[in-house]
DNA sequence: TCCATCTATTGACATAATGACTATAGTGTG
DNA sequence: CACACTATAGTCATTATGTCAATAGATGGA
C-alpha cells in the first residue's frame, strides 16, 4: 500500500467551504470492517486496502487500528498474532465472533433508516431549491 | 414540546446489542438545519421540532443549540433576538446566511455519497448473508 | 398569589472520538 | 547497509458529545 503516507490528515471530507467540523465518516467504519470479516480472518492493514473497495477511502491507518481495538473491547471480534508468512512484522488477525454478527444485523437497519433520513434531506432539499428560484 | 424531559438520554439510536460507542446521527442535524431555515427563520426551540419532520428524532436540545452556535461561528447562520410575540424567554432567531447556502449545497453532494456508500454496505451484507447460508 | 408546566437558552464538567505526530520493528531489494 | 514497504501502537491536543444543572419569562389552575 504504497499510496498511504506516514500522516496522512484528510480533514474534511464533508462539504469544504470555508473551515468545517472535521468530517467523519459517519459510523460507516464498524459495519464496514464487520462485512469484511464476514469473508473471512484479516489483519488490520489488509482491512484498510479492503475498505477502499467499499467506498470507505481515506480512513486514516490509525483510525482503523483503533477501531479494531475498540471493538475487540466489546467483544465483537477476537485477535491472534500471526508471526509467520507476514511480510513485515507480526500481524494481529482478527476474525468476526458470534457478538460481531448480531452487532451487525442490527446494524444494517440502523443504516437503511440512516439512508432513507438522508433520501428525506436530499428530496427536501430539492423541493425549495427548486420552488425557490 | 411536553415530549421532551429537563435532561434526554437518548444514548445508541445505533444498533444495540450490548454495549456501544454512542450513536450520533452522524452528522446529518447542521444540513437539516439548513434545509429548515431554507423555509425562513426559525429559532432553537422550534427547530428540535421541525427535525423531527425530517427524521432526525431523539437529538437532545442541547446539541441542537450547540451545533447552532456552532453553525454561526462559521458563518452559515446568522441570529437576532425576538423578545415579543414569544410564549416564554427571549427566542434568538436564525436565518440563512449566503455562505450557509454554498455549504448546503456542497453538503447535499456530499450525502449523495454517503448514501451511495451505505447502498454499497448493505449489498455487501445481503450477498454474503445469502450466499452463507 | 403561588405553584406547576411549558417555553427557551445557556453554563460547566466529564467522557468519547479523532487528528496529528511519532516510535518501533520485521522483510525484501539494490 | 540504506531504503521502501509492511505492520502495529503510543501520546498529546483538539473536537464533539453526554449529562446535569441553572436561569427565566409566560400561562393556567388551585
Amino acid at each position: 500500500m504504497p499510496g498511504r503516507h506516514p500522516h496522512e490528515h484528510t480533514h474534511g471530507h464533508g462539504p469544504g467551504g470555508g473551515r468545517r467540523r472535521q468530517g467523519r465518516a459517519a459510523h460507516l467504519l464498524e459495519p464496514a470492517v464487520l462485512i469484511c470479516l464476514m469473508r473471512g480472518p484479516a489483519h488490520g492493514y489488509a482491512l484498510a486496502e479492503q475498505l477502499d473497495a467499499l467506498n470507505l477511502e481515506q480512513i486514516p491507518l490509525r483510525r482503523v487500528y483503533r477501531t479494531l481495538q475498540g471493538m475487540e473491547e466489546f467483544g465483537w471480534i477476537a485477535s491472534d498474532w500471526e508471526t509467520e508468512e507476514t511480510q513485515g512484522p507480526p500481524r494481529r488477525i482478527y476474525t468476526l465472533a458470534p457478538e460481531g454478527e448480531q452487532v451487525l444485523e442490527d446494524w444494517m437497519t440502523s443504516l437503511r433508516k440512516s439512508r432513507d433520513t438522508i433520501d428525506g434531506l436530499l428530496a427536501a432539499y430539492q423541493e425549495h431549491s427548486s420552488a425557490g428560484d
